[in-house]
DNA sequence: CTGTTAGCGCATTCAA
DNA sequence: TTGAATGCGCTAACAG
């Protein structure tokens, strides 16, 4: 037998050819119906398909047209972790449900470690960049801003000129403490995330503070502080333990150890759902009655929060609106330029109570 | 003023250029720092940089290279759906992992309607597919098997030569139903998953149960089948309720009227862990007791099924493994093509018990 | 409606 | 070590 062609890689031009047309046309009959006669791209379509063609190559299309069809989402953090956390799987559905309209695809793009993201954020293939980020000094901005393509940032400080989109979490937090000190509450305890990217688990102190780069956490720590300070309670005295990870299991084992100094605190401020439900757990292994002799208010407001007993007082922030608005911004604006600043509000529910009687 | 040079799409050649060095020694020192004496190298890419060049540009570079970098996953389902089902979360999660281990970046296709499918699922960048698809009919199938790329689908029937993940859903189901049988339950109604892409809501007949095109779906209902008919009872008389979308609140509505009906049911099979924890909604409502006055039984042991209360007894499926298997079945056989079973375990928690006497 | 002409920006032969 | 040439597969002008 006479060997048979390769049978890789069949190309447009094989198409045309084996057609009996240009190279153009066969292309527009894939890309613009209305340039040929319906009969004859029925006829090359369905030759292409005969010979196994698969369509246009996306990479050269691409280089062509220039355009990716696609937005890169990075996530300063471990793959599997963001896909564990209710906040950052909200924001996805955000920016999914965008990108679902737009037709475009979502690239996530994984930044493990500096090395990693070098390498995988310069070798994206998309259009523009969600870049959601709490880490003040994640080595993956920079590799991301170097590749000079539409950005938006979430939940980091905004830089000059770029779109981002975010909460204000120290007026968030601020609120949150004063729901407690109308409440009567005196002594506080707080449930903090990660200051640092160093995996840190315990009492914080105001070095830790003063080294600190995820601003989130600083600014929600602070607007604890604005509001303890103006009722008067001296915050330096309010233990802080910090439970990296956002975890729940890591917050159990804080709020115990929270629980068990004298005097105890009436009032646990969470810095997120999952350490307030932690917190809860504690409570409750303890047989401390909620909200009867410890109130616990949360942030975030995730869907677990109005579904635990007791249900938890938040603070609400738009979590999958965050994501919708970031690549709503990205895909419709050009340059994306403008800054969101989402609101916020307090949910009260179940957990928190009048402080009780000393 | 004279006019400034273009911003624009600085290249290579630019680059090499203004080093006074070759196309292929600036490629060199992105691609090849081996291929060239360090300190050039270091010259390079400072001139390259302080020029606001961005690295190679990747879409050229995968026309050149041939490879993408990336693996495309294909849900045959609305993305805002996907990213808050738990099921496919934890898919993700696993999906993720390998990819990150393998520094691949994970491009979530948007298959919305066939027509984005068709485009978006053409125009991929991508190594590879996992196609994690219920529905034997979606359109994404055959576009996604047009591409001729590798791929793995999960969760669909074996196709040949196509490498596959999946559980044996009927025999896990069958087991399911055969723990209650063993309580000495012998009224029993089921929660089904959805059958057909209708959005159907209600009571199953035998016509749609011949009609239906989610297998999963498929098996789990002839699993309960065979552990019921083995015991004698029959299955035609069981009340079926199809709950589409794996909806909790339609599962608790359902359930109300499952529950409403004379003779009660003492035992709900039901098809995932959402739609059992509906059912145990609706007990609540109804001021029936589990598991004393009823037993529920789930699916999948997402996270959420050991935290309620009662704790729900279910059938647990790997679900991260599920989606660190096809990752890895992908991005490591080449091409890939075994299959593979994953092994279910019944796990007994507090939602079944033994039936109530008559 | 169709075909001809020109690159998109790069990585890789091969020869120097 | 380096440099000159080649084409990956495609689309967009433009002219027939």
């Amino acid at each position: 037998m006479t060997a048979s062609k390769e049978p890789e890689s069949i190309t447009l031009q094989d198409v045309a050819k084996a057609a009996g047309v240009s190279r153009t046309t066969a292309s527009n009959a894939f890309n613009r119906p209305d340039q040929l006669s319906a009969e004859l791209r029925e006829r090359i379509l369905a030759i292409a398909h005969q010979m196994g063609y698969s369509g246009p190559n996306p990479m050269a299309r691409m280089l062509r047209t220039g355009r990716a069809g696609a937005i890169g989402l990075v996530f300063a953090d471990s793959l599997p972790y963001a896909f564990s956390d209710p906040t950052s799987i909200a924001f996805l559905q955000g920016v999914s449900r965008v990108c679902e309209r737009a037709k475009a695809s979502l690239l996530i793009v994984p930044t493990y470690d500096s090395e990693a993201a070098q390498e995988t954020i310069q070798q994206a293939a998309v259009d523009g960049f969600i870049l959601y980020c709490l880490d003040e000094n994640s080595p993956a901005i920079n590799r991301v801003l170097d590749r000079k393509l539409p950005v938006v940032i979430v939940d980091l400080a905004a830089r000059n000129g770029i779109a981002s989109v975010k909460v204000d979490d120290r007026q968030a937090a601020r609120q949150a403490a004063e729901h407690l000190i109308q409440l009567n509450h005196r002594q506080f305890a707080i449930l903090s995330l990660e200051l640092l990217p160093d995996q840190y688990i315990g009492a914080v102190t105001p070095q830790r503070i003063q080294q600190a780069t995820f601003q989130n956490t600083l600014d929600r720590l602070f607007g604890y502080q604005d509001a303890l300070s103006a009722a008067g309670i001296d915050f330096s005295q309010i233990p802080i333990e910090e439970c990296p990870g956002n975890s729940e299991e890591l917050a159990l084992e804080r709020a115990l150890h929270l629980l068990q100094q004298m005097p105890r605190p009436t009032a646990i401020l969470a810095m997120s759902d999952r350490l307030a439900i932690g917190a809860l757990h504690a409570a409750e292994q303890l047989g401390i009655a909620v909200p009867d002799e410890l109130s616990v208010i949360g942030f975030d407001d995730i869907p677990l929060a109005s579904q635990i007993r007791p249900t938890l007082t938040t603070i609400q922030q738009p979590l999958v609106e965050k994501g919708a608005i970031a690549a709503q911004l990205l895909l419709e604006t050009n340059p994306p330029t403008t800054s969101k600043l989402l609101p916020t509000q307090l949910i009260v529910r179940e957990s928190t109570g009048i402080a009780p009687a000393r």
